[in-house]
DNA sequence: ATTTCATATGAATGATTGTTCATATGTTCA
DNA sequence: TGAACATATGAACAATCATTCATATGAAAT
């Protein structure tokens, strides 16, 4: 017969989170899971940037900054203003910033 | 005519990481980014556990859970070790409880 | 040795997703 | 009002990815 783990999982059972709030969190990550958004975030680190701006720094086509743009602002990871024709975007949080510090963090520490 | 950002991008540019280290952090990412993963790494996250007790917890077949496991693995967020036939798992470091907890915020914060 | 249990793995499939292209919206200026 | 610029958006296509199924590996026990 299988082994059991019903002693093992009494007690990680009680502290796992509600499925939507573990879907939630990993929905948030997806976001960070793209190297254009990445490079977005990351141009956005210290001062906010126009899309146009944001497209010729990455190399990217103005379209597809503007729809990563879009994902990033779902997820509340930036947040816009509008200064006539142009829109300038900015980070919305520290978390951003603590977030992806984090992971640089891990990839050069191994 | 278009207009001009060089001023805006001069210092934003010399400030940005190399390439291959943005894909790596866009890669790391992608692992957070999956419900399963993330159901897998909080069950682990304060305990070792047994492959099939993890897929007992988070109702995913054996070879699901395996199979990203593998992915965990190879991005140096969970280790494992050998106790006769049972393999257990634990997470490797600390990022991925940090990375977890910012992103954990961050969506409960909005 | 062979059976049983625990885990890993390869191939296939269905679903998700990033980019492109064409075009629409919104703003300014002449 | 119309032209030019900045940005957004919808549809389509290619690529990536998570799960399933079948099977392989590895270890213990009888």
């Amino acid at each position: 017969m299988p082994h059991n783990h019903d002693e093992a999982l009494k007690h990680v059972k009680s502290e796992m989170p509600a499925d939507e709030l573990l879907q939630d969190l990993g929905d948030l990550f997806k976001v960070f899971g793209d190297t254009t958004r990445i490079k977005i975030m990351y141009a956005l680190h210290e001062d906010e940037l126009c899309v146009c701006a944001i497209a010729e720094l990455i190399g990217m086509t103005q379209s597809a900054v503007s729809h990563q743009l879009k994902a990033l602002k779902n997820a509340n990871l930036v947040a816009s203003r509008r200064e006539g024709k142009t829109i300038y975007y900015r980070l919305s949080d520290e978390h951003v910033k603590s977030i992806i510090a984090q992971g640089f963090e891990h990839i050069t520490e191994n």
